[in-house]
RNA sequence: GUCUCCAUAGCUCAAUUGGAUAGAGCGUCGGCCUCCGAAGCCGAAGGUUGCAGGUUCGACUCCUGCUGGGGACACCA
């Protein structure tokens, strides 16, 4: 059960008697960050005071003593200014932790309304590799799908995968062009991703060295005005403020030079690219035709696009397949674009959308850049795309909700496709970007490779799950006999499972909003925060059945009840029992992170628990009962919640 | 130039959205395996939450200014 909403359905009542607007005095009682203080405390007292006009701390006794709750806690406590303080009474936590032991969902209900959700996330591009920026929308996703189904809601996770964009032009010219038959026969995608990777190459090139004058122009412009700034009179800190800020911009024109250079000598410095690079000046704008005839229906491009598409999207799926991630829908931006044309006339029949400078657009009151529906040239956008999008999620999809787990730096966007849709008539809908910062690389920027490319994302899980091998096999040594060794093929496996989970955790548990530094290090590091904690906590708990000599599934079966006599197994319990609660408020905003969070202080208090409390030399036979089924309960919730988070446990380790 | 986000322990990050003495992990120092798995447990040191004001019973959180850093700014998604 969700404790925390009884607890407030319990204050509802009483503060009924103060003021008619309960929900925000409710929504202060929360569970105490320091255990001194109990379990739970309402923190209303003191605002309610004044609105009132009462002392806060009489009020607060007055609630204290009104307040109904001696089934689930001892009797209130006010302390320090008026806060109330409660402590969940063993006998209640008791019977609670049977109920959710007794229950296959442990204790957690579903919601009474659910809702139809529609999370669209991971989003790759089809033509190009997935890498490191896929990641943690498709983790977060993942996750916050799963634990939205486990909460009783119906979920569609949609893959709104880029099948249709600009890069295919690319690759149909490289095609046509620069085609390795060979390669093409033995690895389809790989050619075509070197293909794409060659022909962005080319066009680069082609841009960098038209852009080169005028960043030479750019850099001696801006030396001039740095010692004009230098010679003009003035103010003494404004002129040093200035310098600092025109030097900063030197440095980033300096950057821009010397990278351009370094991606044209490149070029030059191999002969065949060159030449090549030189048989082809109009690259660019060539492979932009053949997006664009390919977008008007060309035959032969169209043939190109049914052979590539399905071979790509083989390749990403072994890549979900190996991360246990799948989709209820995989419609990617070719599904919409039959409906695109409908969804601009309708705008503009509706009088959102006009033309400026060209291009169809909608302008949002309140912000100055339109959001383009049309451009110039008759091609439509992401935008369209993501409004055609919303209608189909609407209708006949019926989603109550929106969720798009996009990086950040797109929430400008997402800000005027919300305010559209909304003009447009989806004002029901809750329309959220759940959205996420960089993942950095040591030195604080985006992560890349030494060379500086973008990490290819299987690299990333293979390099994970080779380190995962090693700490195996180090622990295996340092262990010795007393440990049964892994077969082979097991190891192998709980490697995997070990990498992968050290991945996604590492992601899930720094808040979604921040940027956070990999460090393939620390997220399988043996001691810490790390997924391989909860997992070895899990482990333990497998252990002990098998010293016992007992099944798990026998102990769930027996009418054996816990008992709570310890103070370590009452800490493991308030842990335990809090699981609703915490999933509930996981997804009030969308942040995985509470659970990483609890996750691992269910761990602590049981590694605690552990310490101190034998269960198979426990004093008395109904006490290892009690602690075996304790054990059990501890073992389901974390696998539960290390399940909802996409990460898998394994039984030895 | 406009808008926007960020700055917390030596390092990497939290802080339930305004609550009590700001918490973890790593690192450092010190304890714990004849006892269910030491990938563990227990303890210590470590902070003027970038700076200066303000709002109030109460501020890492809200407001103003400053310093430093990221990001986005019409036809790429």
């Amino acid at each position: 059960m969700n404790i925390l909403a009884e607890i407030r359905s319990r204050f509802a009542s009483v503060l009924s008697v103060y003021t008619d607007q309960p929900a925000q005095y409710l929504e202060m009682i929360r569970p105490v960050e320091d255990s001194r203080h109990g379990d739970y405390q309402a923190n209303f007292a003191m605002k309610l005071a004044k609105l009132c006009n009462q002392n806060p701390r009489d009020l607060a006794l007055a609630v204290a003593a009104k307040i109904e709750l001696s089934d689930i806690c001892a009797p209130p406590d006010v302390a320090g200014p008026g806060f109330i303080n409660l402590r969940l009474s063993d006998g209640w936590l008791g019977t609670e932790i049977n109920r959710m032991a007794a229950d296959d969902r442990e204790g957690v209900a579903p919601v009474v309304s659910p809702k139809t959700y529609v999370v669209d996330f991971s989003g790759p591009n089809v033509a190009k590799p997935m890498h490191v920026g896929h990641l943690r929308s498709t983790v977060i996703g993942d996750a916050i799908c799963r634990i939205l189904r486990f909460l009783g809601h119906q979920v569609l996770g949609d893959n709104h995968i880029g099948d249709w964009g600009t890069q295919f032009g690319m690759i149909i010219y490289g095609y046509k062009h620069f085609l390795n038959q060979a390669a093409f026969e033995q690895d389809a995608v790989l050619e075509l991703a070197r293909l794409y990777r060659f022909v962005n190459q080319l066009c680069d090139y082609h841009d960098l060295r038209a852009l080169q004058p005028k960043l030479d122009k750019g850099l001696a412009e801006k030396l001039e005005e740095i010692d004009a700034a230098a010679a003009a009179p003035g103010d003494e800190k404004q002129k040093q403020k200035l310098q600092k800020k025109l030097t900063g911009e030197l440095e980033v024109i300096r950057e821009q030079i010397a990278d351009s250079r370094k991606k044209l000598s490149t070029v030059e410095s191999n002969p065949q690219v060159e030449a090549l690079a030189r048989q082809h000046p109009e690259i660019a704008v060539k492979s932009r035709l053949e997006t664009a005839k390919l977008h008007g229906g060309d035959p032969e491009n169209l043939k190109l696009w049914n052979q590539f598409v399905p071979a790509c999207l083989d390749a990403i799926q072994g890549v979900y397949d190996r991360l246990n991630i799948h989709f209820d829908l995989s419609l990617g931006e070719s599904y919409y674009q039959p409906q695109l044309a409908a969804v601009v006339a309708d705008l503009k029949e509706k009088g959102l959308a006009r033309e400026s400078e060209g291009a169809m657009c909608v302008f949002i009151p309140g912000t100055e850049t339109p959001f383009i529906v049309q451009k110039t040239d008759g091609a439509f956008t992401y935008a369209t795309t993501d409004l055609a999008t919303i209608k189909y999620r609407r209708q006949p999809l019926h989603a109550d909700a929106m969720l798009y787990v996009v990086d950040t730096r797109q929430s400008e966007h997402f800000k005027m496709l919300f305010e559209t849709a909304r003009l447009w008539g989806y004002g029901a809908v809750e329309f959220k970007h759940v959205n996420f910062g960089t993942i950095l690389g040591e030195d604080g920027k985006p992560y890349k490779t030494r060379s500086g490319d973008t990490v290819g994302l299987e690299s990333l899980l293979d390099e994970a799950v080779g380190e995962a091998l090693k700490v195996i096999e180090s622990e295996e040594l340092a262990n010795g006999e007393d440990r049964p060794k892994l077969a082979a093929d097991v190891k192998q496996r709980v490697a995997e499972i070990i990498g992968l989970g050290g991945i996604k955790y590492a992601d899930l548990k720094h808040n979604r909003e921040s940027d956070y530094k990999y460090s393939l290090k620390k997220m399988l590091a043996k001691e810490g925060d790390t997924a391989t904690y909860m997992q070895y906590a899990y482990a333990r708990v497998c252990g002990i059945f098998r010293k016992c000599d007992v099944e798990r599934d026998v102990v769930r079966q027996s009418p054996d009840r816990i008992v709570l006599s310890h103070s370590k197994e009452r800490n493991l319990a308030v842990q335990l029992a809090r699981f609703g609660e915490i999933l509930e408020s996981a997804m009030s905003e969308y942040r995985p992170n509470i659970l990483t969070d609890y996750l691992f202080q269910t761990a602590n208090a049981f590694s605690s628990f552990y310490d101190e409390c034998s269960v198979r030399d426990a004093e008395t036979p109904e006490l290892r009962a009690s602690r075996l089924r304790l054990v059990d309960l501890t073992a389901r919730v974390l696998a539960r919640g290390l399940e909802l988070l996409g990460i898998e446990t394994i039984e030895q380790m």
